[in-house]
DNA sequence: GACCAAGCGGAGCCCGGCTCCGATTGAGTC
DNA sequence: GACTCAATCGGAGCCGGGCTCCGCTTGGTC
């Protein structure tokens, strides 16, 4: 209520330069351990490798998904930036469509295990869930709004559906070569034309 | 190598009363709890329910996942039978793939978290993967190639890709209103569809 | 009634996420 | 350069969940 930090002027403090310097080492101990042993690694493990405590890997990132969201901020971005430039370079709003959800399963896919984390219920990774999703969703339903005014599709699924679904089948893709989660997806966009 | 159990006359001592009333117990119990609270609530909830100690429950089924098997053995076997009667009585089997697969969206969906419980790698699951996959990927290889004989679709999927391609579809269904996983599952199927 | 292996129960181990709080240290101040 | 103190650090420890271990109990048989 009373003025607080929020007053005129309230330059708040930079931050100390081994915060940043321990962020940093941070973001980088968890690409490198994703990378190595999956998005399922335990925090303690990623802590060991930026050689730091655990309470400086919670005071930077407050739950492990927030540290899963900053390492793939960037490529969630470029992927939601890739939409627009699709749907504006190619041949027909479906197809753009389906260029775009293969981006995002291939993002997918690559991170082995971050679709299985992409669920809103998957303990304590709402956080990731909705951050990724507020991003893409809008892009999505740019995409698959065209495809629709174009005729090319009926729209039976939202675009939070379509990526959820998405998300779903590239779960455990990598760990079973018997399971080809991209044939799935191509398949999905597939039934999305419309039938007759 | 040498005789062993399969002997000649090798009568194996029957299993006490108390024994198979545990057992009983258990199945009921888990049952039970897995309506009330999802196929991942604690052993410890359903040793609880069950009135016996975690031990008890450890020797009849040595792993969570044995009991989940066990306590819906009877509802895949039924599922397992619907299959050819359907290709028997369905108008194509291309229809009739679409209702089978119908009946396995709706029994995962309807067991809260069975679906995420079903990929090869969780956690200490591949029993249940096994288990329910062996019995059903005949059956749904028997739709899939009378489907392809028929014409209707040309098989770009494996039976065992199609059911992990449902059973990832289905996770999560539950715990998300947004999400309508029997509407995805039949928009893939439709993409199993010949295209042209 | 005595015997004993099958069966039981639950304390306790391990693992993984997360918290708590005393020790440490960067960076303004004099 | 010494001082101060809030920001920061580190890791012991809590909690919950799967699973194990082993001494106690009991059904069934002679």
């Amino acid at each position: 209520m009373s003025g607080g930090d929020g007053g005129a002027g309230g330059q708040v403090r930079a931050r100390r330069a081994d915060a940043r310097r321990n962020e940093k080492a941070l973001l980088d101990a968890a690409a490198a351990v994703f990378v190595a042993s999956g998005v399922e690694a335990p925090v303690r493990d990623i802590a060991a490798e930026a050689g730091v405590g655990m309470g400086t890997i919670y005071r930077h990132f407050p739950t492990r998904a927030d540290l899963v969201v900053a390492v793939y901020r960037h490529q969630i971005e470029s992927c939601a930036e890739a939409g627009p430039a699709l749907l504006a370079s190619g041949p027909t709003p479906h197809a753009a469509l389906g260029r775009w959800i293969d981006l995002f399963a291939d993002f997918l896919v690559t991170k082995h295990g971050l679709a299985a984390v992409l669920r809103p219920d998957s303990a304590g990774f709402e956080a990731l869930h909705a951050s990724f999703l507020d991003r893409l969703v809008p892009v999505c339903a740019e995409l698959l709004d065209a495809a629709v005014a174009s005729g090319e599709i009926r729209e039976r699924l939202s675009a939070y559906e379509l990526l959820r679904a998405v998300g779903n089948l590239c779960i455990g893709d990598d760990q079973d070569p018997r399971y080809d989660a991209r044939r799935a997806v191509r398949l999905l966009v597939a039934g999305l034309a419309r039938p007759e």
